[in-house]
DNA sequence: CATGAATGAGGGTTCATTCAT
DNA sequence: CATGAATGAACCCTCATTCAT
């Protein structure tokens, strides 16, 4: 079906270039259709891309929810989130750069609006997680915050400057900066 | 001197509405010159922008070891240095935020390069700081980039959801971050 | 039947809208039917239209022709044209404004001519009530435009400034202009 | 100055093709400018098209006023205005057919506001010109909508059908009607 | 009979940049 | 030094129409 077609190569496409540079054109391209078509599927630019990211955390937050389920340890499940997000950043770096740091450009309010709903939401699912694992106080949205700020930014310099080795630190820091609780005195 | 205006009123700009979102028109109204005026003084608006990072960055790091050098402790040191970058991110919090993560858009690959440099060279300065203070170990890039990072995290959550309270509290933290040696880990 | 559905759907949008201000999309949607169904019946936006126009302008002499036998006084089938004439146009009144006052836009030269073709043969039709009356001499073809071109603007007029009280002077004014014999002269 | 040859350009456009059939593209082709020079001088075609009406009815009511005062007898003045109005109508008939017709379309609120106002200061324009001559009663605003109406129609009817004859034939059935009194039963 | 996914030409608008003055 | 009129490529979006099912 093209609508996957189309969300597929957005995500390819804002992933590599960020939002204003991918050109519905571009996208219409990469995704093999006509460019009419996107407007078939998605009522606007600003709307293809809340779709792309609410479908796209729908399936994190799904594929998070079953892997935490599978009997493991508190422990394996705080590395598991971490390193399943780094994973995420990595491979959708710009979108996910994108996703946490706003696009303050020329986008109707209501998506801005809702892609940031989206983001509290996911803070929220992952301050639950911090707090049923007892690595945060109260609702932990400012460590879950604080965690994913730092993925963020150390993903965004790893990408940068890459060398195997530093992956496996970005998330050993991670762990460390949740366990120690160091976030916690965030609340 | 009309240059002066113009980059008063581009960091302005910029920080008000972010890069593209500012058009040449708009920095021109707001510094009080004619359109063309931009062109003679900055052969670009990409260029222009990194003047404007240039410079800032200048006088912000004479600053800081301006205040650094008036015979003061560690700990008064690390705690300068933290509450000016702070004062500095929620100041021009989009300029910042610019600076910070990048300008994936469509602008020059030469000032892109030329931009990430100064960036690097301001993460450079900051760690030697940290090295000197013995808070990082070897060349304290990593370390110094975290700092950064996490200020720039926080700094845009206190401003998606501010209170005084909370203002202090990311001094305090990046403080404690700091000094507890947690980012000496990165190394 | 849905070739109805779609027609009464098109008088009601156009009528609201204006032509091009109704999309195929529109009409559609107030029919209750799919975007393709409108083309199973008619092979353009303009065919369907002109079918509007026709069979609509069929239904209106028609009515007019049963009511003016039902053997009235001259007086009474003049009042009675111009009553009913002002009713369609207040009712449809975009639709008669198309009618009334061409549709330059990008339309098919063919349906543009059949429609004003259509347009030629609705006013012969009310000048042969005027000649038959004594209203008018030789075709007035003139004189019946003439009273659908007041009628037109009249209407628009109260349309745009409404006030019961002025319902009838229209149809009163009306009735004095062709009774008193003014558009004779424009034969 | 380009601003004037875009207005010609989009007048003779207008006129020939009407609003919504005039491209911007082709507007700037027949005035030899490019395309980006219409925003230079126009935020918005719609903007335009206001300029256009306004600085139109200026130019008309001007030259109205002047000829006017020209110590002329009241049946003088009646004439005039009518015979100008006529030519203008001929002239321009598409500009004159939107003006007096309504642009349902696409436009943007505002400005389909503000050519309704000009177009209601207009009509008191010639109403005023009616009550001084003793044509109309009260604030003889309908008298001069049913002129206008009538002039308007008749205009349209001769374009259809044109032939010298007629020509005159317009002027003197509005003096008529304008004389006769007919429309101050509009009062 | 009817559908609805897909198309692509065309439209209005933005904006960094150029250049004659 | 500074201006501002003019440019044109690029962008997002609309919509009548086609066609396989």
């Amino acid at each position: 079906m093209s609508r996957d077609k189309i969300l597929d190569a957005a995500a390819r496409m804002f992933s590599r270039s960020g939002y204003h540079r991918s050109s519905m054109e571009d996208i219409a391209l990469e995704a093999g259709v006509a460019k009419g078509t996107l407007y078939y599927h998605f009522p606007s630019k600003a709307r293809m891309f809340q779709a792309l990211i609410t479908e796209g955390l729908q399936m994190i937050t799904d594929t998070i929810k079953t892997e935490i389920n599978k009997d493991r340890s508190l422990q394996e499940q705080i590395e598991l989130v971490i390193r399943l997000n780094v994973e995420l950043f990595l491979e959708y770096s710009e979108l996910a750069h994108i996703f946490f740091n706003e696009i303050t450009n020329g986008i109707e309010e209501e998506v801005l609006l809702a892609v940031r709903n989206e983001r509290d939401a996911y803070i929220q699912f992952i301050a639950d997680i911090l707090v049923e694992a007892g690595m945060a106080k109260d609702d932990g949205q400012m460590a879950a915050s604080g965690v994913l700020t730092m993925l963020n930014g150390m993903c965004s310099y790893y990408l940068r400057h890459p060398s195997e080795a530093k992956r496996e630190q970005i998330n050993r820091l991670l762990y460390t900066a949740v366990t120690t609780g160091l976030l916690t005195e965030l609340e």
